[in-house]
DNA sequence: AGCACGCCGACT
DNA sequence: GTCGGCGTGCTC
């Protein structure tokens, strides 16, 4: 008798263990498949993770599997293994992170595979003629069989387009053994369109000389390399190369992109040189689309994936090689849980399966560049533009000069005379700004109050097209008011500009030039972004206003200028990794400019031109910035020197969550009394609110502990960790270096 | 996650 | 006396 293992497929730590159930006779199950249980008094899905011939428990007590899902083993034993690391580091049920490596819509079989009927000729040669010649006067019968005669299998739908009816004439023809019959599985693809190829561009010295210290990596399969190459190096080609090596060699192949936008453009450029082998992979696929995907990738029939940070769990079997373009981008950690950073998971999936990681930056994480000084990454450099062109011109504006000046404007004279330039020229510009709406805040001016949420506690934002007030944390609008909600005073005016208030700006100056804006209230529906830049591509604008997301990785080969409107508004977040946000925007954005045969301009607006970040990133010196941002880092005792831990206390009532903390700080302030070993690892543990103390109508208090980066710290977040599991009267949250500290 | 069992309050 | 609240505990 045969037993299997199974994790019951219920993210709950109460069922976060191995369960025995007897193999029916006649049923053959495989570790990976996934299958139907009873379990408690219902079915439930499950994972089968072990298949033995043991059994400890009573007779009685064990059940048997109903049926397997599939036929095959769903997960692979890679990634089973690469669940189990993520459940033990994040403390998530396995089953939780089970999940990652499927599909959502696999599970409760929310999906169905797709199948169309495909026609075949079963005779040739003289059969082939005799059938033909005795259709008689049945005109359509022997049409069917000349569009057959290739030997070729068609799609009756195909068919039909040709043939009206051509289901009864091929039913008739299948009844006389002529034509076979059979249902087919159709895969739905998310890139239908056949693309024309393109001949392999030739590599510049430093492409060649990146590739040739890929290339002993990618025959032994291990290694893992910074590839830092300045905005337009070429750093996609080195992919496509070290992509097509792997290919050669039989392996497969990840490619992450930060933003699922970026993902059409990556798989464009790959399919260009590759044709159709790549598979995609990423959230906003139908679930159809993305059920389809993973079968080919399952099944081996695509061997490329390219998609956003999901794709890093694709079931790639004999995997060589994961690039992570973009690394430095905080889009990698996942914001829900289990809280995974796709950096992580590609560097320790490589290692396990024996693949090359490649992490690509322009800008490397402070964390990255340190990693590799320590020697745990092999650094490949492209430190010039293909075809030598220039990286392009940068100019600082200090607003406050300009104010002295009395330009009162958002644009200082530089950026107004470059602009116009560029539009006199017929080029094209962009423009942008991290902060949407049309201005910061609203305030009063008989009582200085600014206008605040009611469900949290930031400043709201007004936005011009509806004259509403928004909260950007949880999207509530009421409409502008007349009068100060706290004093009745009609003297209320906007301050700070937003991205609204900039395309208002420029159609109030140069009426006559088009203008997109690209921020999430213009974006909101699907396709939204993706037609419109397109349409920027297409010229059909000639100035592109918008929030980061217009920063990454985008190639305008018509931008010639570019305008951080105001790049203060990264470097005044209270967060310590400000400067290198900042840093990293300035120069993702000016490389927008000049990537084709004109030079490009780029302006940065400035209230502090002389802080190290904006410096560093007009003059493109990444190193000088990395420099001085790691000895702050050092200093000022942040990471990746110190890690930060929160556990976040959040409830209706203020009482509660307050409550809940202070308790927490006092058990957190016993382990410190009590073990002076970990004592001197803790640099900090305090109790308080959190930044927004109000969050969608919740109240928030928290107890921050900052630690040194060191292995006796593992025990303090676990201690955290058993804490945070605990009940308590409101819901309690441990995030360790969270994305932010709100 | 579900569902059972179990011990205390107001209802035909 | 019973119906029903949701606290604790188990599911191969």
């Amino acid at each position: 008798m045969m037993y299997a293992q199974i994790i019951v497929d219920i993210a709950h730590s109460a069922v976060d263990q191995l369960y025995t159930y007897r193999i029916p006779e006649g049923m053959s199950l495989l570790s990976g498949m996934r299958v139907r249980v009873p379990f408690g008094s219902g079915k439930k899905e499950g994972y089968v993770l072990g298949v033995t011939s043991e059994c400890s428990l009573a007779p009685e007590r064990v059940k048997n599997v109903i049926a397997p899902l599939e036929d095959y083993p769903a997960l692979l034993p890679s990634l089973v293994e690469l669940a189990k690391e993520i459940a033990g580091s994040t403390h998530c049920p396995l089953a939780e992170a089970l999940r990652l490596m499927l599909p959502a819509e696999m599970r409760g079989a929310r999906v169905r595979v797709k199948t169309e009927t495909v026609a075949t000729l079963t005779v040739s040669g003289v059969e082939l003629e005799s059938a033909i010649a005795s259709c008689g006067r049945a005109h359509k019968r022997r049409l069917l069989l000349q569009l057959l005669s290739d030997g070729q299998t068609y799609p009756v739908s195909g068919l039909s387009e040709l043939v009206s009816d051509a289901r009864t004439g091929l039913n008739d023809l299948e009844r006389r053994g002529l034509v076979r019959l059979e249902e087919r599985e159709l895969l739905r693809s998310p890139y239908p369109d056949k693309l024309e190829q393109i001949p392999d561009p030739v590599l510049t010295a430093e492409q060649q000389q990146a590739m040739e210290e890929l290339m002993p990596a990618l025959s032994c399969g291990n290694g893992a390399f910074l590839l830092h190459g300045v905005t337009g190096s070429g750093k996609t080609e080195v992919f496509i190369r070290a992509v097509r090596e792997c290919l050669k060699q039989g392996k497969g192949a990840i490619v992450l992109v930060p933003e699922i936008v970026l993902t059409p453009q990556m798989v464009t450029w790959f399919r260009q040189r590759f044709g159709d082998t790549a598979a995609v992979m990423h959230s906003r696929l139908s679930a159809g689309e993305r059920y389809d995907e993973w079968r080919r990738i399952r099944r081996g029939d695509a061997r490329l994936v390219i998609g956003a940070r999901s794709a890093v769990f694709a079931p790639v079997e004999r995997l060589g090689l994961i690039v992570v373009d973009e690394e430095h981008e905080q889009s990698y950690q996942s914001e829900h849980f289990p809280q995974y950073d796709a950096r992580e998971i590609a560097l320790s999936r490589a290692r396990r399966e024996k693949a090359v990681v490649i992490l690509a930056s322009a800008t490397p994480s402070i964390l990255t560049f340190a990693r590799m000084e320590r020697g745990d990454y092999m650094l490949l450099e492209l430190p010039h533009r293909v075809n030598s062109r220039p990286l392009p011109e940068v100019s600082v504006v200090d607003m406050r000069e300009e104010l002295r000046l009395g330009n009162k404007g958002i644009f200082s004279q530089t950026l107004g005379e470059q602009l116009e330039n560029c539009f006199r020229a017929g080029h094209q510009a962009m423009l942008f700004l991290n902060r949407r709406g049309y201005a910061q805040f609203v305030n009063c001016r008989a009582c200085g109050q600014a206008i605040r949420c009611e469900n949290c506690d930031v400043s709201m934002t007004f936005h011009e097209s509806d004259n509403t007030l928004r909260c950007h944390w949880c999207g509530a609008r009421i409409p502008m008011p007349e009068h100060c909600p706290s004093c009745g005073s009609t003297y209320i005016r906007t301050c700070g500009i937003g991205t609204q208030r900039v395309e208002q700006e420029i159609r109030r100056i140069w009426p006559d030039v088009g203008v997109l804006r690209m921020d999430v209230d213009t974006t909101a529906r699907k396709d939204d972004l993706l037609n419109m830049l397109t349409a920027f591509r297409e010229h059909k604008a000639q100035v592109l206003v918008g929030t980061q997301m217009i920063a990454k990785g985008l190639d305008f080969p018509e931008v010639t200028v570019v305008g951080a409107v105001l790049a203060d508004t990264t470097l005044n977040v209270p967060d310590y990794r400000a400067p290198e946000r900042t840093f990293q925007l300035l120069t993702q954005v000016a490389g927008r400019a000049g990537r084709a045969q004109h030079a490009g301009h780029v302006v940065i607006q400035t209230y502090l031109p002389e802080h190290y970040a904006i410096r560093a990133a007009a003059a493109q010196d990444y190193r000088a910035f990395y420099r001085q941002e790691f000895s702050r880092r050092r200093s000022g005792l942040y990471p990746p020197f110190t890690m930060m831990a929160r556990l976040l206390c959040s409830a209706p009532e203020a009482e509660t969550a307050e409550e809940a903390s202070r308790e927490l700080l006092a058990r957190l302030d016993d382990l410190r009394s009590n073990r002076p070993d970990l004592k001197r690892r803790i640099l900090f543990l305090r109790q308080d609110d959190a930044p927004l103390k109000r969050l969608r109508g919740l109240c928030r208090a928290q107890v921050l502990v900052k630690l040194l980066e060191h292995p006796d710290s593992r025990e303090i977040i676990s201690y955290m960790q058993e804490l945070a599991e605990q009940s308590w009267p409101c819901e309690v949250l441990l995030e360790i270096n969270p994305a932010s500290l709100a």
